[in-house]
RNA sequence: GCCCCCGUAGCUCAACGGAUAGAGCGACGGACUUCUAAUCCGUAGGUUGCAGGUUCGAGUCCUGCCGGGGGCGCCA
């Protein structure tokens, strides 16, 4: 068995190498003369093919240049390289040293260490890639739908975004509470019950497509709203008044379509794979918030203007800022009812006091960037430092149309999820039946799906969330090239290599064949992984997870087309079906976290 | 007016401050009697928006411009 360290480390081996490897360059360094590194920074070796790690004199040249001796930096880190080869010789564990422009690179004694990094995939499984239990617990806020309104892709790359990255965390090793925050409430819902009071009394939504119904509703709302302004808000603004005096019709009327909403949502989370653990509404932080917002007066930190205006927290002034930044903050309106900040303000303590988190994650749009960093400030001075420490707002750009248009549910300019699944899914049943035509027509169904699903939510989350996403139709149902159905197709080859052997894949033959190129770069591959997995958590970023399953996929596509497996010779067929098993692993357990099936036939 | 983000191949996007800036799509040319060709191999395509600066080293960090997007008192 492999010591405990093994399981979460890629280069284990160089792990056991590596003080010894550091020591010695360390008293190289001091024979020279060369002040001391901080620290001894490993890397990568580009242009692969041999399996090695890498680390770079420039930092010591430079030093000894700032210390006052005359060097050439890059001649200089060249010669050190060069006497570095020199000094450590061949270490135990490499196959090869070389000294290159300032580079010293060390090269795997390759079997060795493609045996071990297979035994650790194929050992843990499932577990391959996972990090040690960090003691810590995170919630991740994703998702955020909006009753009466409609669900578009703009929804998407929110929920596939947050999904996949409290997968990430969680595998990384994290505690993790996946939360939604459902806008069941407010100005927007009123507008909606007032339409359909007026035009629609009575009706129910379809079995299908509930949340497209709710949306036109929602869109004609706005509509009317606009045609007859000075009536209509007279009108909502009495819907408001009797919902705030408990009128019992208002509060049924109110909860029977939310709940029409609520249903469409549960429907596309089920189709979607999505859970959460917890789920807040925006309707239950009314009266919490309001005890906070007076404390907030009380102390002198909101001011209050009712009733010739709203209560506010004008933060830049609080803070003395001589440049304006935070801005105001607007709690109540001047009828004193709540704003989304004050509900916020009662959200974030209600999250830490439920589940004693180390981080509270908020997944939301970058255009609420400033919001976030009004209530984030707001709860500070309020005294809240512990918690305040620990919020982090996550934001990513929007999904627009092509032509820079806008995805509005307030104009009914969307492309509606359900659509967006429904094509997809036909889409790729077509494909599944022209590529693969021996498939049941269950099967078939259940392909079609996984590949069609995949298809959408692999683009919005191999982009930075910086980044503003296009949604056009013909990109969103390309399935070819980096794209979700390429990284499980690998998974299927693999598996279909695996079930036609039949392979016993405990039974471990010392490797005895020279390792080709496309071996190693996939062994190489599936080392990288578990570093992966804490790079994406640390950053925040699935990015790392699709660039690596694709990259992962692509080396098993070469080893695949240049490395026969069922017809090599026993030796190398048994090494090489454990390869692929392993890589199957690791295609397997990238997807997971990016929320995407592998299907084992496509 | 103030603040934030983006600008890399024709298009969509990558690239812990490090070696020759890489993929996919599209274009062109090859590879299926062989584990599923949803694949693989090859060719073409770049002043990383512009100008300075920091650094041994800048697509990456800093400053200023240009272009695009977004946010900024009673929507969420």
């Amino acid at each position: 068995m492999f010591p405990q360290h093994f399981a979460y480390n890629p280069h284990a081996m160089f792990e056991q190498e590596k003080a010894h490897l550091e020591s010695a360059l360390r008293a190289f360094l001091k024979e020279q003369d060369v002040p001391a590194l901080a620290d001894i920074q490993w890397s990568q070796i580009p242009f692969s093919g041999e399996w090695g790690v890498s680390t770079s004199f420039f930092q010591a040249a430079a030093n000894e240049a700032r210390a006052g001796k005359k060097v050439n930096v890059p001649q200089r880190a060249a010669e050190l390289a060069e006497g570095a080869a020199a000094h450590l010789g061949l270490p135990a564990g490499f196959s090869r040293v070389e000294a290159v422009k300032g580079y010293l690179n060390l090269y795997f004694a390759a079997p060795d260490y493609a045996a071990r990094v297979i035994a650790e995939a194929l050992g843990q499984g499932a577990d391959y890639g996972q990090g040690a239990d960090s003691g810590q617990r995170m919630m991740v806020e994703f998702s955020q739908p909006n009753t009466h309104k409609a669900f578009h892709v703009g929804h998407l790359r929110n929920m596939i975004l947050g999904a996949a990255l409290a997968n990430i965390l969680e595998f990384a090793g994290h505690e993790i509470v996946r939360a939604n925050y459902i806008g069941d409430f407010g100005k927007d819902v009123l507008k909606w019950m007032w339409n359909y009071r007026e035009r629609h009394l009575g009706e129910e939504p379809p079995a299908e497509d509930v949340t497209r119904w709710m949306g036109d509703l929602y869109s004609e709302a706005n509509k009317q709203l606009d045609a007859n302004p000075e009536q209509a808000e007279k009108e909502i603004q009495a819907l408001f008044a009797a919902w705030e005096a408990d009128d019992s019709d208002v509060h049924a009327l109110w909860a029977k379509t939310r709940q029409w909403s609520l249903d469409g949502f549960n429907q596309i989370y089920d189709v979607m794979g999505i859970h959460f653990d917890r789920i807040y509404y925006e309707s239950e932080m009314e009266k919490p918030s309001k005890q906070i917002v007076a404390k907030l007066i009380e102390d002198g930190i909101a001011i209050d203007e009712r009733p010739d205006g709203p209560v506010i927290v004008k933060l830049d002034e609080l803070l003395g800022n001589e440049q304006e930044h935070y801005r105001v903050l607007v709690l109540l309106r001047s009828d004193g009812s709540a704003l989304y900040g004050a509900w916020d303000l009662a959200l974030a303590l209600t999250k830490f006091e439920e589940y004693e988190l180390d981080k509270s994650i908020y997944v939301v749009d970058v255009r609420q960037s400033l919001h976030f960093e009004q209530v984030f400030k707001t709860l500070e001075l309020a005294g809240y430092k512990d918690q305040v420490a620990n919020v982090f707002h996550l934001p990513y750009e929007v999904v627009n149309l092509p032509g820079n248009v806008v995805l509005s549910s307030r104009e009914g300019v969307v492309v509606l999820l359900e659509e967006l699944i429904r094509e997809a899914t036909i889409r790729s049943g077509e494909i599944v039946a022209e590529k693969n035509p021996e498939l049941d027509a269950d099967t078939r169904a259940e392909v079609a799906t996984a590949v069609g699903l995949a298809a959408m939510k692999y683009p919005m989350l191999a982009r930075e969330n910086t980044k503003v996403a296009t949604f056009d139709w013909e990109a969103a149902l390309d399935f070819n090239g980096q794209a979700a159905p390429y990284i499980q197709y690998a998974h299927v080859r693999a598996n279909s290599i695996l079930r036609r052997a039949e392979a016993d894949l405990d039974s471990v033959a010392a490797p005895s064949h020279e390792h080709s190129e496309s071996e190693i770069e996939l062994i190489d591959r599936i080392s990288q992984f578990p570093e992966i997995v804490q790079r994406a958590a640390t950053e925040y970023k699935t990015l790392h997870i699709t660039n690596y399953a694709f990259e992962l996929a692509k080396a098993f596509n070469d080893f695949y087309a240049n490395s026969p497996v069922l017809q090599a010779d026993d030796a190398v067929r048994n090494f090489r079906l454990r390869l692929v098993a392993a890589a199957k692993v690791a295609l397997a357990n990238s997807l997971r976290l990016l929320g995407i099936q592998a299907p084992d036939v496509m």
